[in-house]
DNA sequence: CTACAATTAGGAATCATTCTTATTTAAGAT
DNA sequence: ATCTTAAATAAGAATGATTCCTAATTGTAG
């Protein structure tokens, strides 16, 4: 196993922090490793404790301030759900939601037609259109016992 | 002009709650007088802020709890949106949203095609599909100066 | 009118998020 | 390797939204 193998994704987020004049910090590396592979689209607080694991002194603020400059650098999203804590998305591919609406868990999916719809022209001639999704509320399988 | 007119909204909301065992209480009609011809998608505070007008010691706590069961009984909607307060939509029929990223402004939009989407064969399999919203993030008219 | 259960006001408590400040650190320059 | 300096961090306070608690009030059935 080569070297580089281990160290990708650190360059890779060193290289994306640096074209925003960030610095890299073994906090932000920690913070981004817990995220980049979560599927479960975790509040602060669960990464902030998974991070505790490894850094038992890193602070709350600290973990969220980072996610939320992973925001805005791009390199995770931020889930929209109101009347609950912020939640994040290391998947920055187009792809579209399904959310529980008694578990409040948030299930990926993919389609070709929700990827490519008629935007109204209207709305295209008002407003700036940056993006959009389809969010599906609904009972997920284990809700539904 | 006739009674009936003035007070049918009144009758409207006092039959949905019976229809939940809820009672009908002047706090409730005046938060849903205050709600039901909104077009901002109001935040409780907005809205405690014009109910006290009228009601100068309603507190924000009913505001609120009366605004989630409002929401439980359908009688209005909870929007979208997370990092900051609920927002509520009396608008129940099928719509969309825009949203601004800059001002949070909140606008509704019809659209028929997106009214019609076919849902996922695995999504309606494994899961119970309740509804379904297409959100449109981007900068509107005020926001782009 | 009376009794009972639901609803309300007011304040405390909780939870998420942001702010403040002193200290530490990353990274470029020497 | 050390210095320099702006950026980042830890810790705790502050803020904001929401919920909880409890005693008093009110709606409605009988
Ligand atoms: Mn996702
Ligand atoms: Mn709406
Ligand atoms: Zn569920
Ligand atoms: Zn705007």
């Amino acid at each position: 196993m080569k070297k580089e193998n281990l160290s990708n994704t650190h360059n890779d987020i060193k290289k994306l922090l640096k074209k925003h004049n960030l610095k890299m910090t073994p906090q932000r590396a920690a913070i981004y490793n817990e995220i980049v592979g979560s599927k479960e689209h975790p509040a602060t607080v669960k990464i902030f404790k998974k991070v505790r694991e490894v850094f038992p002194n890193i602070s709350f603020d600290t973990v969220n301030r980072t996610l939320s400059t992973f925001v805005d650098i791009g390199l995770i999203k931020s889930v929209e759900y109101s009347g609950e804590s912020r939640r994040f998305d290391p998947n920055t591919k187009k792809h579209h939601h399904f959310i529980c609406v008694k578990c409040g868990r948030i299930i990926d999916f993919e389609s070709r037609e929700f990827d490519n719809l008629n935007i109204p022209e209207d709305i295209k001639k008002r407003y700036e259109v940056l993006e959009y999704k389809v969010t599906i509320e609904g009972i997920c399988d284990r809700c539904k016992k």
